[in-house]
DNA sequence: AATGAATGAGGTTTCATTCAT
DNA sequence: TATGAATGAAACCTCATTCAT
C-alpha cells in the first residue's frame, strides 16, 4: 500500500501549516494553499486532521508545546530569580529569533474574540502562570524579591514583558513599533541586558541575597546592588 | 470625499464598523452587517471607501485617534513621573473598560504580517514612544529616575506593560489569561496599585521627593553614577 | 437599486430546479447547473433559499401543490365514485405528461431513506389519503362500493395504482418497464379505459346506485353490470 | 475476473454493498465504508468491479435474481390464479420484511432517470411481465377470469400494485406514507386479506371453481360476452 | 445619488478512484 | 497481489464588490 506520509512529510505539513496560520491568521490561511507549499494533497490533510480547525489546533499545540519545552529549558530551581530572570529572556528571546512562525502562532490566538479564547489560553498561560507565581513567591519567601506586591501580579507583569519580548522579536508589527522607541538597529544583547536591569528594579532583586528586614526597606535598598 | 452622508452618519458608520471589527476580528465582520447596523448601505459605504480594508483603515485610525487623545489628556508636563505613571495606567485600565472596541481595533493592527504593519505602527507607536520617551529622558537628567536604562528602553518596557493593560482589559484572550494568573475577580484598583509599584521600582523612583537621606536620595544618587 | 429577481425569473428558477432535482435526484442536481440553467447566478439562489435543501424543499412544496391542486380540481362530490376514478384517472396521465418533472419529484421524496421520509409524505400523502378515504367512505355508506374492504385499504390500493399512473408517465424506468407489459405504443386513452374497468371491478362499483343488500352480494352481483 | 475473493467474501462484499446502497441510497452510499463493512480493501473492490456503478449494477443484479426466485417459487402453474395472487402477495410481504435492502435496491432503480433506466427494467420487469401475463392470459382463457381487460394491462396493474406492496414494506417513504392510510399498526395479514380481495374483484375472480348458478357462475359467464 | 440585490471568485470539505509499496 | 493512503475534481456556500434602477 501506499506508504502514510513520513515523518517528514508530516513535519513539513505542520510547519508549513504553522507558517501559513501565523503568518495569515487562522481565517486568512487557505488549506490548499497550505497543501499546495507543503506538497501533499488536500485530502491527506483532511484524513490527518478533521477540519481545518483542527489542523489550526494541532499547530497551535505544537506552537504552544515548543514554547513550554523551551521555558521548561530555561527555568532551573537551583537558580537565584535573578539568573532565571535573565536565562528566560535570552531564551525568549533566542526562540522568537529562531522560531518567529511559532510566536506569530501565539499571538494568532491572542486575536480569538470568541469563545475559544478560554482554550487557547489554557493551553499556554496556565502553565507559564504556574511556573511564574511559583519562582517569584519562593523568592519572595527567601527575601530576594520584594514582598509588596501580589507574586501573582509579580508574575503577570513578568509574563507581560516576555509575550512582548516574543512578539518584538516574531511578529512584524511590533518589529516596526521597536524601531520607533529604539530605532533600526536590532541589539538583542543590549535588549536583554536593559530588561533584566529594569526587572531587578521592578522585582527589587539583591543579587546576593540579603538576609533580614522588612521587604519594603529591601525593595529600595537594594537599588545600590543594582548596579551593572 | 462626497459630503452626502451626514457627520452624525459617518460617526454612526465609525462606531459601528469598529464595533464589528473589534468584536468579530477582520475578516469575520461583514460589511453588509455593518451596513444594516448602521442603517447605512453597503453602496454608501463603498462610495466613501474604497473597499473593506480602506473602511478599516479608517476605523483603526479612529481607534488611534482616540488612544492618542487619551494619553494627551493624561499626560501632563507638570507632573512627576511617578504621578505621570499612575495617571497613564488609569486612564488606560479606564478607557479600556469603556471603549473595549478600540482596544481590539488596536490589538487587530498588531496581527498585521504584511507590508501595512510599518504604516499602522507609525498611526500609534510613534507618537507614544515619542511622548514616553521624552518624559523619561526628562526625569532622568532631573534625577528622578536611575540612568543605567536608555530611556527609550525605558520608555518601550512601560508601553509594553501599558500596551498589555490595555489588551487585558479591552481583549477576549487577555481576559482569559489575567485569570490564570489573578483568578476570577477583576479589581482594576489593585491592578493599577500593583503595576505603580512594580513600575516604580522597575524605574528606580520614590515617591518623596525631598532631597536628603532615604533610599530614593541613594537611589537617584547612585542613578547618576551608573551613567550609560 | 437592482430590481429583485423578476417573478418570471423566480418561476424560471423553480421550473429549473424541478427539472435539475426531478431528473437527477437531490444529490446529483448541482446548484451551479441549476443557476447557470436558470441563467441566474449562484448567489441569488443562496439570497432566496437558505441551502440546497430549502431549494429542494421549494420545489417539492410547488411539485405538490400542483398535484394537489391537480386532485382537488379532478374530484367533485356530485360525482359518483365511477365517475370521480375516471376523471382522476384521465387528469393523473394528462397532468404526468404535461408536468413530468413534477412527477419526478414526487418520486424522488420516496427514494429518501432517512428521516425526511415522514416530513416529505406529510406534504402529499396526508392529503391524498383523506381525499380519498372520505369519497370511498361515503360511496361505500352509499352502497355504491363493496363494504368488505376497509375503505382505508380501498383507498390506499386506488393510490397505489395512481401512484404508478404518474411514475409510469413521468418517469423514465416506469416508461421502460410499462413497454415489456403493453408494447412500445402509447395508448393513454386505452390505458384509462382499462384501467377505469380495473378499479371498478375492485371496487365492486355498480354505476347505477342499487340499493339494498350486503355488501358481498352487491359486490358479486354487481359484476354483470360492469360490461362495457 | 479475478478469482482470490472466496466466494464467502464476494457474498459478504455484495450482501455488505446492498445495505449500504439499500440504506443509504446510491449516491451516499460510500465505497470506502463499503469496503470497511465488508472487511474487503477498496483497492480490491475496484478489481472486482470497474467503478462504484459497476458494483452497484453486481448489486442489483443480485437484488433482482433474489426477486425473480422468490417470485419464480411463488408461482406454481397448478395454482388457479385466486391462489397464485394469494400466495404471491403473501410472499412479496414477506420477502420485503425479510429483506428490505434488496427492495431499496429495487426502489434505486426506478429512479435511474437516463439510459440505463431500459436496461435496469430488463433486468427484472421483462420477467415479469412475461410471467404475470402468461397467467392471466391462460386464466382468462380458462374462463376464471374477466376478459373485458387486455391481459398485458390486467398484468401490468396487477403489478404495480406489487411493486407497491413491496414498496411499503421496504422503503422508508412509502411506510410513512402508508401510516397516513391505515395508520400506525403494520398487520401483515389484513393486508394480504384485503389486497387478496381488492384485485379478486378487479380480476372478476370467484373463489368458488364450480359450476353452475351463483354470482362467480354469472360472472365468468358474463367474462365471456365481454370479449374485446 | 443612493440603494441593496445580484454577482461570482474563492474557500472548505468529500469521496471515487488511483497507485506506490 | 492486495492494501488503503493519497489524490484532486467537484460540490456547497459566503461575502466583498458591483451596478441597474
Amino acid at each position: 500500500m501506499l506508504k502514510k506520509l513520513t515523518d517528514e512529510q508530516q513535519e513539513k505539513l505542520l510547519v508549513t501549516a504553522v507558517e501559513e496560520f501565523g503568518s495569515k491568521g487562522p481565517e486568512r490561511a487557505a488549506v490548499s494553499e497550505i497543501a499546495r507549499r507543503s506538497g501533499i494533497s488536500v485530502g491527506v490533510i483532511y484524513k490527518y486532521y478533521r477540519n481545518k480547525e483542527a489542523l489550526f489546533d494541532a499547530c497551535l499545540a505544537r506552537s504552544t508545546d515548543m514554547l513550554k519545552a523551551m521555558i521548561g529549558e530555561a527555568v532551573d530551581r537551583e537558580d537565584t530569580l535573578a539568573e532565571a530572570c535573565e536565562k528566560l529572556i535570552r531564551t525568549c528571546i533566542s526562540f522568537a529569533r529562531r522560531n518567529p512562525h511559532y510566536i506569530q502562532m501565539y499571538h494568532a490566538i491572542t486575536h480569538e474574540p470568541g469563545e475559544k479564547a478560554a482554550y487557547y489560553a489554557e493551553t499556554i498561560e496556565k502553565y507559564t502562570a504556574m511556573i511564574y507565581t511559583g519562582i517569584i513567591r519562593k523568592a519572595q519567601e527567601e527575601g530576594a524579591v520584594r514582598r509588596d506586591i501580589d507574586p501573582a501580579y509579580l508574575a503577570l507583569f513578568f509574563d507581560n514583558l516576555l509575550m512582548m519580548l516574543h512578539f518584538d522579536a516574531g511578529c512584524r508589527y511590533y518589529n516596526e513599533r521597536r524601531k520607533f522607541y529604539l530605532g533600526e538597529a536590532e541589539d538583542d544583547e543590549k535588549m536583554t541586558e536593559q530588561l533584566v536591569l529594569f526587572i531587578k528594579g521592578a522585582f527589587g532583586i539583591t543579587d546576593s541575597v540579603s538576609s533580614g528586614s522588612g521587604p519594603v526597606a529591601e525593595g529600595t535598598g537594594s537599588a545600590q546592588e543594582r548596579e551593572v
